[in-house]
DNA sequence: CCTCCACAGGAAGCCGGGGGAC
DNA sequence: GTCCCCCGGCTTCCTGTGGAGG
């Protein structure tokens, strides 16, 4: 039934993006005085997630890679790659500036240095997710590089501005903003039709079902995606020839819990005994959480520890935190 | 209105591990 | 090998904040 795999993963970036031709026009517009050596401008993209935002960047990229010669780009999901060591290195990384750089003993002054003493062909950073950054040091830090241009992307733009400092906030009003909007059911669609066609069998899948996933989804593509996927996948398990809707059913909840599931995968053993009391309890104060968590653990953490875990389970959208301060509340996303 | 308390999160310091320089 | 440096994980201490309750 699966004819091609690869055209199913949500990270894949077609050859003809559909639907966003305005965001990629303007961003190709920002980035085009590269070409002739020019400065270009750095851009915000920003948008709830599955609306294209990576997909668009990554496009550009491949277009300019044809057409410039001498040109260096790099990607990184501050995600990933959150704290300011981990972000300048792979920022390094894509001009082959890291042969010497080990993660324990050289420091990140040395990585800052390095790089603001670039002085390569222009270099384009796309940052994605940089509302995730441990600390903004970094954007300073290749904003004032010449010759590097910042692509951010972001969800919510108000997230990323609150956190820099005035300097930087002010230099970087006058960035082009390109704000992203859901797709709408008839976009899914034709997204997935696309997708179909090149990752699946002929007639394994009606365009009913195709509206049915794309309502499903919510205008987030790469839910979308995924379904597809997982329905694909459901449906060829059981030498079925057909995707039917029940496999859609199936998969809907599945492709929406994916990714949470793997982070709880990765989740330390203390971390995971808070995740369990939260998925147990429910919502629940940080004093009672703190007391259910002391009595589990053989070696409990400190308080200021748990703090530090929630933290990091709010980034790894597993935990949300209500209200501030005396009467915060954590429960587990849902 | 004022004081107390629970809580968040910053700052500083400790420790163990790992790599580089010698 | 030994010394030194750095990091991440962790603790301790501390300040700021806002609701509860006198």
């Amino acid at each position: 039934m699966i004819t091609d795999a690869r055209v199913l993963q949500t990270e894949f970036v077609p050859k003809d993006l559909v639907h966003r031709d305005n965001e990629l026009t303007t961003l190709s517009a920002a980035l085009k005085p590269l070409t002739n050596g020019e400065p270009g401008e750095t851009t915000l993209l920003h948008g709830p997630p599955g609306v294209g935002k990576t997909c668009t960047t990554q496009y550009i990229l491949n277009q300019l890679h044809e057409n410039v010669i001498d040109l260096n780009t790099q990607y990184v999901n501050c995600w990933k790659d959150h704290t300011q060591f981990q972000t300048l290195y792979r920022i390094l990384e894509g001009i082959d500036q890291t042969l010497d750089i080990h993660r324990q003993s050289t420091p990140t002054d040395k990585l800052r240095d390095r790089l603001h003493n670039y002085d390569g062909p222009p270099y384009i950073v796309v940052l994605d997710e940089a509302d995730q950054l441990e600390t903004t040091d970094v954007l300073y830090n290749i904003y004032r590089t010449p010759n590097i241009e910042m692509v951010l992307i972001a969800n919510q733009e108000a997230d990323l501005f609150s956190r820099l400092d005035t300097r930087l906030k002010s230099r970087l009003q006058t960035i082009t903003r390109i704000h992203y909007k859901p797709y709408r059911s008839g976009e899914i669609v034709s997204i997935l039709e696309d997708r179909v066609h090149w990752g699946l069998e002929p007639d394994t899948v009606t365009r009913d079902q195709l509206e049915r996933i794309a309502v499903a989804s919510k205008g987030d593509s790469r839910v979308a995606i995924g379904v597809l996927r997982r329905a694909a996948r459901l449906a060829s398990q059981d030498n079925e020839r057909a995707i039917s809707d029940e496999y859609i059913d199936e998969a809907v909840p599945e492709a929406k819990t994916e990714i949470k599931q793997k982070n709880v995968e990765k989740l330390t053993e203390d971390q995971r005994i808070l995740y369990d009391i939260l998925t147990e309890e429910g919502e629940i104060s940080a004093g009672r959480l703190y007391e259910s968590y002391r009595d589990r653990a053989d070696e409990p953490k400190t308080r200021r520890m748990m703090r530090y875990y929630l933290k990091k389970m709010q980034h790894y959208n597993l935990v949300v935190a209500n209200g501030e301060n005396r009467g915060r509340t954590y429960n587990t996303s849902s």
